[in-house]
DNA sequence: TAGCAATTTGACCGTTCGGTCAATCCGGGC
DNA sequence: GCCCGGATTGACCGAACGGTCAAATTGCTA
Protein backbone atom coordinates (compact mmCIF):
# COMPACT_ATOMS: atom_id res chain seq x y z
CA UNK A 1 0.00 0.00 0.00
CA UNK A 2 1.41 3.31 -0.66
CA UNK A 3 1.43 5.61 2.07
CA UNK A 4 -0.62 9.05 1.87
CA UNK A 5 1.78 11.97 1.18
CA UNK A 6 -1.45 13.53 1.12
CA UNK A 7 -1.06 14.73 5.29
CA UNK A 8 2.60 16.78 4.72
CA UNK A 9 1.15 18.22 1.34
CA UNK A 10 -2.58 19.69 3.56
CA UNK A 11 -0.70 20.57 6.30
CA UNK A 12 1.15 22.98 3.92
CA UNK A 13 -1.46 24.54 1.93
CA UNK A 14 -4.05 24.47 5.48
CA UNK A 15 -1.13 26.51 7.18
CA UNK A 16 -0.84 28.86 4.23
CA UNK A 17 -4.34 28.94 4.28
CA UNK A 18 -5.11 29.83 7.86
CA UNK A 19 -2.41 32.07 8.06
CA UNK A 20 -4.20 34.11 5.45
CA UNK A 21 -7.26 33.61 7.00
CA UNK A 22 -6.18 35.81 10.02
CA UNK A 23 -4.43 38.30 8.02
CA UNK A 24 -7.65 38.95 6.12
CA UNK A 25 -9.83 38.99 8.52
CA UNK A 26 -7.79 41.87 10.72
CA UNK A 27 -6.85 44.19 8.29
CA UNK A 28 -8.81 43.47 5.08
CA UNK A 29 -7.62 41.66 1.33
CA UNK A 30 -5.47 45.04 -0.18
CA UNK A 31 -3.63 45.83 2.82
CA UNK A 32 -2.14 42.01 3.11
CA UNK A 33 0.46 41.04 1.15
CA UNK A 34 1.66 37.78 -0.10
CA UNK A 35 4.84 38.10 1.73
CA UNK A 36 2.84 38.52 4.89
CA UNK A 37 0.90 34.97 4.51
CA UNK A 38 3.92 33.67 3.61
CA UNK A 39 5.90 34.81 6.91
CA UNK A 40 3.18 33.81 9.31
CA UNK A 41 2.75 30.37 7.50
CA UNK A 42 6.84 30.05 7.94
CA UNK A 43 6.93 29.04 4.01
CA UNK A 44 8.73 30.62 1.24
CA UNK A 45 6.41 33.50 -0.39
CA UNK A 46 7.03 31.27 -4.60
CA UNK A 47 5.23 28.73 -2.01
CA UNK A 48 1.98 30.29 -1.90
CA UNK A 49 1.62 30.68 -5.79
CA UNK A 50 2.55 26.69 -5.91
CA UNK A 51 0.09 25.50 -4.24
CA UNK A 52 -2.40 29.04 -5.05
CA UNK A 53 -3.00 30.12 -8.40
CA UNK A 54 -2.88 33.86 -7.39
CA UNK A 55 -3.55 35.85 -4.35
CA UNK A 56 -7.48 36.37 -4.99
CA UNK A 57 -7.54 32.27 -5.24
CA UNK A 58 -6.17 32.21 -1.82
CA UNK A 59 -8.81 34.50 -0.47
CA UNK A 60 -11.82 32.95 -2.42
CA UNK A 61 -10.73 29.19 -0.83
CA UNK A 62 -10.61 31.46 2.67
CA UNK A 63 -14.21 32.39 2.13
CA UNK A 64 -15.08 29.65 0.47
CA UNK A 65 -14.71 27.66 3.55
CA UNK A 66 -16.47 29.67 5.58
CA UNK A 67 -19.73 30.31 3.55
CA UNK A 68 -20.17 26.19 3.35
CA UNK A 69 -19.80 26.18 7.08
CA UNK A 70 -22.10 29.35 7.50
CA UNK A 71 -24.48 27.15 5.31
CA UNK A 72 -24.42 24.08 7.24
CA UNK A 73 -24.60 25.23 10.39
CA UNK A 74 -28.21 27.25 9.54
CA UNK A 75 -29.33 24.44 7.08
CA UNK A 76 -29.18 21.79 10.17
CA UNK A 77 -30.75 24.12 12.60
CA UNK A 78 -33.96 24.74 10.65
CA UNK A 79 -34.30 21.92 8.56
CA UNK A 80 -35.05 19.53 12.20
CA UNK A 81 -38.44 19.19 12.97
CA UNK A 82 -40.41 21.94 15.46
CA UNK A 83 -42.75 25.02 15.00
CA UNK A 84 -41.70 27.47 12.93
CA UNK A 85 -41.07 29.59 15.69
CA UNK A 86 -39.09 27.06 17.29
CA UNK A 87 -36.63 26.51 13.62
CA UNK A 88 -36.52 29.99 13.70
CA UNK A 89 -34.77 30.39 17.16
CA UNK A 90 -32.39 27.27 16.90
CA UNK A 91 -31.13 28.96 13.51
CA UNK A 92 -30.53 32.59 15.11
CA UNK A 93 -28.72 30.05 17.84
CA UNK A 94 -26.90 28.81 15.43
CA UNK A 95 -25.96 32.03 13.91
CA UNK A 96 -24.81 33.08 17.00
CA UNK A 97 -22.76 30.39 18.00
CA UNK A 98 -21.38 30.34 14.31
CA UNK A 99 -20.31 34.06 15.01
CA UNK A 100 -18.57 33.17 17.90
CA UNK A 101 -16.98 30.96 17.15
CA UNK A 102 -16.02 32.14 13.56
CA UNK A 103 -15.61 36.24 14.96
CA UNK A 104 -13.56 37.29 11.66
CA UNK A 105 -16.11 35.94 9.49
CA UNK A 106 -18.21 38.90 10.39
CA UNK A 107 -15.29 41.38 8.66
CA UNK A 108 -14.94 39.10 5.46
CA UNK A 109 -18.89 39.20 5.22
CA UNK A 110 -19.05 42.76 5.28
CA UNK A 111 -15.73 43.51 3.20
CA UNK A 112 -17.16 41.31 0.31
CA UNK A 113 -20.54 43.07 0.64
CA UNK A 114 -19.09 46.88 0.28
CA UNK A 115 -16.15 45.47 -2.61
CA UNK A 116 -18.29 46.06 -6.00
CA UNK A 117 -15.07 44.23 -7.19
CA UNK A 118 -16.60 40.91 -5.51
CA UNK A 119 -19.62 41.07 -6.02
CA UNK A 120 -19.21 38.15 -8.79
CA UNK A 121 -18.12 36.01 -5.57
CA UNK A 122 -21.11 37.16 -3.68
CA UNK A 123 -23.60 36.33 -5.92
CA UNK A 124 -22.05 33.03 -6.04
CA UNK A 125 -21.96 31.94 -2.20
CA UNK A 126 -23.41 35.02 -0.37
CA UNK A 127 -26.56 36.06 -2.50
CA UNK A 128 -27.92 32.43 -2.74
CA UNK A 129 -27.60 31.62 1.44
CA UNK A 130 -29.44 34.96 2.09
CA UNK A 131 -32.14 34.57 -0.45
CA UNK A 132 -32.41 30.91 1.66
CA UNK A 133 -32.91 32.38 5.25
CA UNK A 134 -35.44 35.21 3.46
CA UNK A 135 -37.17 32.39 1.86
CA UNK A 136 -37.13 30.51 5.83
CA UNK A 137 -38.22 33.75 7.22
CA UNK A 138 -41.29 33.92 5.29
CA UNK A 139 -42.59 30.72 7.08
CA UNK A 140 -43.04 32.76 10.13
CA UNK A 141 -43.74 35.86 8.55
CA UNK A 142 -46.06 35.02 5.60
CA UNK A 143 -46.86 38.85 4.87
CA UNK A 144 -45.07 41.55 2.61
CA UNK A 145 -44.85 45.17 3.84
CA UNK A 146 -42.89 46.74 6.50
CA UNK A 147 -43.53 43.34 8.45
CA UNK A 148 -42.54 41.11 6.24
CA UNK A 149 -39.92 38.75 5.28
CA UNK A 150 -37.68 41.00 3.50
CA UNK A 151 -37.09 43.71 5.93
CA UNK A 152 -37.08 40.97 8.90
CA UNK A 153 -34.50 39.26 7.50
CA UNK A 154 -32.13 42.15 7.55
CA UNK A 155 -33.51 42.78 11.06
CA UNK A 156 -32.22 39.32 12.45
CA UNK A 157 -29.46 39.33 10.50
CA UNK A 158 -28.22 42.23 11.78
CA UNK A 159 -29.10 41.64 15.66
CA UNK A 160 -26.76 39.13 15.20
CA UNK A 161 -23.93 40.20 12.63
CA UNK A 162 -23.91 43.64 13.57
CA UNK A 163 -22.89 42.71 16.95
CA UNK A 164 -19.45 40.68 15.54
CA UNK A 165 -19.06 43.48 13.55
CA UNK A 166 -19.33 46.28 16.14
CA UNK A 167 -17.37 44.22 18.50
CA UNK A 168 -13.94 45.86 18.42
CA UNK A 169 -15.61 49.31 19.68
CA UNK A 170 -17.55 47.89 21.74
CA UNK A 171 -14.35 46.86 23.69
CA UNK A 172 -13.65 50.03 23.85
CA UNK A 173 -16.96 51.55 24.71
CA UNK A 174 -18.03 49.50 27.58
CA UNK A 175 -15.51 48.39 30.50
CA UNK A 176 -15.90 44.49 29.29
CA UNK A 177 -15.09 42.13 26.50
CA UNK A 178 -17.58 41.94 24.31
CA UNK A 179 -16.94 38.48 22.80
CA UNK A 180 -16.56 36.93 26.23
CA UNK A 181 -18.93 34.35 27.46
CA UNK A 182 -21.11 36.83 29.41
CA UNK A 183 -21.96 39.43 27.54
CA UNK A 184 -22.30 36.67 24.20
CA UNK A 185 -24.92 35.37 26.80
CA UNK A 186 -26.86 38.65 27.31
CA UNK A 187 -26.69 38.82 23.09
CA UNK A 188 -28.23 35.99 22.98
CA UNK A 189 -31.49 36.64 25.25
CA UNK A 190 -31.21 39.93 23.88
CA UNK A 191 -32.29 38.51 20.04
CA UNK A 192 -34.35 36.12 21.19
CA UNK A 193 -36.56 38.71 23.30
CA UNK A 194 -36.75 40.83 20.74
CA UNK A 195 -37.60 37.74 18.03
CA UNK A 196 -40.16 36.17 20.17
CA UNK A 197 -41.48 40.01 20.46
CA UNK A 198 -42.01 40.65 16.74
CA UNK A 199 -43.55 37.15 15.84
CA UNK A 200 -45.80 37.62 18.88
CA UNK A 201 -46.99 40.87 17.24
CA UNK A 202 -46.81 39.49 13.65
CA UNK A 203 -49.00 36.43 14.79
CA UNK A 204 -51.79 39.24 16.57
CA UNK A 205 -51.97 40.35 12.70
CA UNK A 206 -50.13 44.39 13.33
CA UNK A 207 -47.79 45.17 11.20
CA UNK B 1 -10.58 95.61 0.73
CA UNK B 2 -8.20 92.64 -0.18
CA UNK B 3 -10.27 90.17 -2.25
CA UNK B 4 -10.71 86.55 -0.93
CA UNK B 5 -8.21 84.60 -2.07
CA UNK B 6 -10.06 81.93 -0.90
CA UNK B 7 -12.55 80.77 -3.65
CA UNK B 8 -10.32 79.31 -5.63
CA UNK B 9 -7.94 77.51 -3.30
CA UNK B 10 -10.95 76.19 -0.92
CA UNK B 11 -12.17 74.76 -4.37
CA UNK B 12 -9.00 72.94 -5.06
CA UNK B 13 -8.71 71.06 -2.00
CA UNK B 14 -12.35 70.61 -1.58
CA UNK B 15 -12.34 69.37 -5.06
CA UNK B 16 -9.62 66.36 -4.14
CA UNK B 17 -11.24 65.61 -0.77
CA UNK B 18 -14.80 65.27 -2.23
CA UNK B 19 -12.73 62.85 -5.35
CA UNK B 20 -11.39 61.33 -2.18
CA UNK B 21 -14.16 60.48 -0.55
CA UNK B 22 -16.17 58.96 -3.10
CA UNK B 23 -13.27 56.87 -4.17
CA UNK B 24 -12.95 56.11 -0.14
CA UNK B 25 -16.14 54.85 -0.10
CA UNK B 26 -16.31 52.93 -2.81
CA UNK B 27 -13.58 50.55 -2.66
CA UNK B 28 -11.86 51.27 0.28
CA UNK B 29 -8.79 53.20 1.98
CA UNK B 30 -6.31 50.99 0.83
CA UNK B 31 -7.74 50.28 -2.88
CA UNK B 32 -7.71 53.55 -3.63
CA UNK B 33 -4.27 55.45 -4.43
CA UNK B 34 -3.50 59.31 -5.09
CA UNK B 35 -3.14 59.21 -8.64
CA UNK B 36 -7.01 57.94 -8.52
CA UNK B 37 -7.64 60.97 -6.32
CA UNK B 38 -5.74 63.35 -8.11
CA UNK B 39 -7.03 61.91 -11.75
CA UNK B 40 -10.54 62.25 -10.13
CA UNK B 41 -10.15 65.60 -8.99
CA UNK B 42 -8.59 66.87 -12.16
CA UNK B 43 -5.47 68.28 -10.42
CA UNK B 44 -1.38 67.07 -9.96
CA UNK B 45 -1.12 64.20 -7.94
CA UNK B 46 1.69 66.44 -6.06
CA UNK B 47 -0.88 68.59 -5.47
CA UNK B 48 -3.01 66.29 -3.12
CA UNK B 49 0.07 66.41 -0.93
CA UNK B 50 0.15 70.52 -1.02
CA UNK B 51 -3.25 70.57 0.46
CA UNK B 52 -2.73 67.13 2.62
CA UNK B 53 0.11 66.22 4.31
CA UNK B 54 -0.40 62.47 3.43
CA UNK B 55 -2.65 59.73 2.15
CA UNK B 56 -3.78 59.05 6.04
CA UNK B 57 -4.24 63.06 6.82
CA UNK B 58 -6.21 63.01 3.48
CA UNK B 59 -8.61 59.77 4.54
CA UNK B 60 -8.58 61.67 8.22
CA UNK B 61 -10.09 65.19 6.73
CA UNK B 62 -13.21 63.07 5.06
CA UNK B 63 -13.72 60.76 8.14
CA UNK B 64 -14.20 64.06 10.72
CA UNK B 65 -16.76 65.97 8.31
CA UNK B 66 -18.96 62.65 8.42
CA UNK B 67 -18.51 61.95 12.02
CA UNK B 68 -18.99 65.84 12.75
CA UNK B 69 -22.19 66.01 10.53
CA UNK B 70 -23.42 62.52 12.19
CA UNK B 71 -22.94 64.24 15.53
CA UNK B 72 -24.67 67.14 15.10
CA UNK B 73 -28.32 64.90 13.38
CA UNK B 74 -28.05 63.33 16.18
CA UNK B 75 -28.13 65.91 18.87
CA UNK B 76 -30.43 68.11 17.13
CA UNK B 77 -32.71 65.31 16.42
CA UNK B 78 -32.32 64.12 20.85
CA UNK B 79 -32.22 67.24 21.97
CA UNK B 80 -35.36 69.49 21.20
CA UNK B 81 -38.28 68.85 23.48
CA UNK B 82 -40.63 65.85 23.61
CA UNK B 83 -41.34 62.47 25.28
CA UNK B 84 -38.35 60.26 25.80
CA UNK B 85 -39.96 57.97 23.04
CA UNK B 86 -40.41 60.80 20.55
CA UNK B 87 -36.98 61.49 20.76
CA UNK B 88 -36.10 58.74 20.20
CA UNK B 89 -38.18 58.08 17.58
CA UNK B 90 -36.80 61.73 16.09
CA UNK B 91 -32.97 60.41 16.94
CA UNK B 92 -33.59 56.65 14.46
CA UNK B 93 -35.27 59.34 11.76
CA UNK B 94 -32.51 61.42 11.98
CA UNK B 95 -30.03 58.54 11.31
CA UNK B 96 -31.82 57.09 8.67
CA UNK B 97 -32.32 60.88 7.06
CA UNK B 98 -28.37 61.12 7.31
CA UNK B 99 -27.28 57.23 6.33
CA UNK B 100 -29.36 57.84 2.85
CA UNK B 101 -28.05 61.25 2.16
CA UNK B 102 -24.49 59.95 2.89
CA UNK B 103 -24.79 55.98 2.07
CA UNK B 104 -21.05 55.61 1.39
CA UNK B 105 -20.90 56.56 5.41
CA UNK B 106 -21.64 53.02 6.72
CA UNK B 107 -19.49 51.60 4.64
CA UNK B 108 -16.92 53.47 5.76
CA UNK B 109 -17.59 53.07 9.60
CA UNK B 110 -17.38 49.44 8.89
CA UNK B 111 -13.96 49.55 7.84
CA UNK B 112 -13.01 52.17 10.59
CA UNK B 113 -14.18 49.77 13.32
CA UNK B 114 -12.59 46.43 11.78
CA UNK B 115 -9.33 47.85 11.17
CA UNK B 116 -7.13 47.91 14.12
CA UNK B 117 -4.85 50.39 12.45
CA UNK B 118 -7.28 52.85 12.81
CA UNK B 119 -8.52 52.33 16.66
CA UNK B 120 -6.82 55.63 17.12
CA UNK B 121 -9.29 57.22 14.91
CA UNK B 122 -12.28 55.48 16.07
CA UNK B 123 -11.82 56.42 19.78
CA UNK B 124 -11.12 59.86 19.18
CA UNK B 125 -14.37 60.22 16.86
CA UNK B 126 -16.93 57.39 16.79
CA UNK B 127 -16.16 56.10 20.34
CA UNK B 128 -17.89 59.24 22.14
CA UNK B 129 -20.66 59.59 20.04
CA UNK B 130 -21.34 55.74 20.14
CA UNK B 131 -21.11 56.60 24.21
CA UNK B 132 -23.56 59.56 24.46
CA UNK B 133 -25.69 57.50 21.97
CA UNK B 134 -25.70 54.82 24.31
CA UNK B 135 -26.45 57.19 27.10
CA UNK B 136 -29.54 58.55 25.09
CA UNK B 137 -31.26 55.34 25.08
CA UNK B 138 -30.44 54.69 28.80
CA UNK B 139 -33.30 57.50 29.30
CA UNK B 140 -35.78 55.46 27.74
CA UNK B 141 -34.12 52.33 28.99
CA UNK B 142 -32.80 52.60 32.55
CA UNK B 143 -32.38 48.79 33.70
CA UNK B 144 -29.03 47.02 32.87
CA UNK B 145 -29.08 43.45 31.30
CA UNK B 146 -30.45 41.97 28.54
CA UNK B 147 -33.33 44.38 27.61
CA UNK B 148 -30.91 47.43 28.91
CA UNK B 149 -28.94 50.73 26.53
CA UNK B 150 -26.16 48.38 25.91
CA UNK B 151 -27.79 45.56 23.89
CA UNK B 152 -30.37 48.25 22.63
CA UNK B 153 -27.72 50.62 21.34
CA UNK B 154 -26.14 47.48 19.54
CA UNK B 155 -29.92 46.76 18.24
CA UNK B 156 -30.93 50.31 17.42
CA UNK B 157 -27.58 50.79 15.18
CA UNK B 158 -27.93 48.07 13.50
CA UNK B 159 -31.43 48.49 13.00
CA UNK B 160 -30.10 51.50 10.56
CA UNK B 161 -26.86 50.80 9.88
CA UNK B 162 -27.12 47.40 8.66
CA UNK B 163 -29.62 48.16 6.05
CA UNK B 164 -27.06 50.30 4.25
CA UNK B 165 -23.82 48.20 4.04
CA UNK B 166 -26.12 45.55 3.33
CA UNK B 167 -27.35 47.47 0.39
CA UNK B 168 -25.33 46.43 -2.62
CA UNK B 169 -26.10 43.08 -1.76
CA UNK B 170 -30.26 43.39 -1.08
CA UNK B 171 -29.26 44.76 -4.55
CA UNK B 172 -29.11 41.73 -5.45
CA UNK B 173 -31.61 39.33 -4.18
CA UNK B 174 -33.96 41.42 -4.63
CA UNK B 175 -35.76 43.25 -7.44
CA UNK B 176 -35.85 46.62 -6.28
CA UNK B 177 -33.12 49.48 -5.13
CA UNK B 178 -33.10 49.03 -1.80
CA UNK B 179 -31.87 52.98 -1.98
CA UNK B 180 -34.92 53.68 -3.11
CA UNK B 181 -37.24 55.83 -1.60
CA UNK B 182 -39.90 53.09 -1.46
CA UNK B 183 -37.83 50.54 0.19
CA UNK B 184 -35.91 53.19 2.40
CA UNK B 185 -39.84 54.25 3.10
CA UNK B 186 -40.65 50.22 4.13
CA UNK B 187 -37.75 50.53 6.36
CA UNK B 188 -38.35 53.35 7.99
CA UNK B 189 -41.59 51.57 9.04
CA UNK B 190 -39.77 48.44 10.26
CA UNK B 191 -37.47 50.27 12.80
CA UNK B 192 -40.54 52.47 14.47
CA UNK B 193 -42.03 49.35 14.25
CA UNK B 194 -39.54 47.17 15.89
CA UNK B 195 -38.77 50.62 18.57
CA UNK B 196 -41.91 50.65 19.75
CA UNK B 197 -42.65 47.29 20.33
CA UNK B 198 -39.59 47.12 22.32
CA UNK B 199 -40.32 50.43 24.34
CA UNK B 200 -43.98 48.73 24.84
CA UNK B 201 -42.41 45.93 26.71
CA UNK B 202 -39.72 47.78 28.38
CA UNK B 203 -42.54 50.46 30.28
CA UNK B 204 -44.31 47.39 30.82
CA UNK B 205 -41.27 45.99 33.12
CA UNK B 206 -40.57 42.54 31.08
CA UNK B 207 -36.97 41.88 30.20
C1' DT C 1 21.81 3.61 -4.42
C1' DA C 2 19.86 5.62 -8.38
C1' DG C 3 16.13 8.03 -10.16
C1' DC C 4 11.94 10.44 -10.41
C1' DA C 5 8.28 13.54 -9.13
C1' DA C 6 6.48 16.52 -5.84
C1' DT C 7 7.85 20.20 -3.01
C1' DT C 8 10.50 24.22 -1.59
C1' DT C 9 13.67 27.94 -2.26
C1' DG C 10 16.12 32.46 -3.47
C1' DA C 11 16.74 35.52 -6.94
C1' DC C 12 14.54 38.22 -10.13
C1' DC C 13 10.93 41.01 -13.06
C1' DG C 14 7.80 44.81 -14.32
C1' DT C 15 4.56 47.71 -12.13
C1' DT C 16 2.60 50.68 -8.89
C1' DC C 17 2.75 52.71 -4.58
C1' DG C 18 3.23 57.12 -1.33
C1' DG C 19 5.95 60.88 -1.17
C1' DT C 20 9.61 64.67 -2.55
C1' DC C 21 11.47 68.57 -5.04
C1' DA C 22 12.98 72.03 -8.05
C1' DA C 23 10.89 74.50 -11.54
C1' DT C 24 7.02 76.98 -13.38
C1' DC C 25 2.73 79.40 -13.44
C1' DC C 26 -0.21 83.22 -12.10
C1' DG C 27 -2.63 87.15 -10.00
C1' DG C 28 -2.27 91.47 -7.02
C1' DG C 29 0.39 95.29 -4.89
C1' DC C 30 4.26 98.52 -5.72
C1' DG D 1 6.80 96.50 -15.76
C1' DC D 2 8.28 94.01 -11.83
C1' DC D 3 8.29 91.27 -8.28
C1' DC D 4 6.60 88.09 -4.82
C1' DG D 5 4.22 84.37 -2.56
C1' DG D 6 0.89 80.94 -3.04
C1' DA D 7 -0.70 77.42 -6.36
C1' DT D 8 0.50 73.94 -9.64
C1' DT D 9 3.27 70.89 -12.37
C1' DG D 10 6.32 66.98 -14.25
C1' DA D 11 10.04 64.33 -13.20
C1' DC D 12 11.87 61.44 -10.04
C1' DC D 13 12.86 58.28 -5.78
C1' DG D 14 13.08 54.04 -2.84
C1' DA D 15 10.07 50.58 -1.31
C1' DA D 16 6.78 47.17 -1.72
C1' DC D 17 3.66 44.83 -4.56
C1' DG D 18 2.00 40.26 -7.20
C1' DG D 19 3.94 36.96 -9.84
C1' DT D 20 7.65 33.90 -12.40
C1' DC D 21 11.40 30.62 -12.92
C1' DA D 22 15.24 27.75 -12.80
C1' DA D 23 17.64 25.46 -9.40
C1' DA D 24 17.86 22.93 -5.13
C1' DT D 25 15.81 19.89 -1.76
C1' DT D 26 13.07 16.15 -0.14
C1' DG D 27 10.92 11.66 0.10
C1' DC D 28 9.39 7.61 -2.05
C1' DT D 29 10.06 3.42 -5.16
C1' DA D 30 12.68 0.28 -7.54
Amino acid sequence: MPKKKAPPKEATADRIRDAADELFCHVGYDAVSVRDIADRAGVNKALVFYHFTSKADLFERVLERYYEAHRRALASAFEAEGSPRERMHRMIDAYLDFMAENARYAVLVQQQISNPETHPLVEKNLAPLYRWIEHAISEVAPHAGPGGPRQLFVTFSGLVINYFTYAPMLARVWDRDPLGAPMLEERRRHVHWIVDLLLDDIERGAP
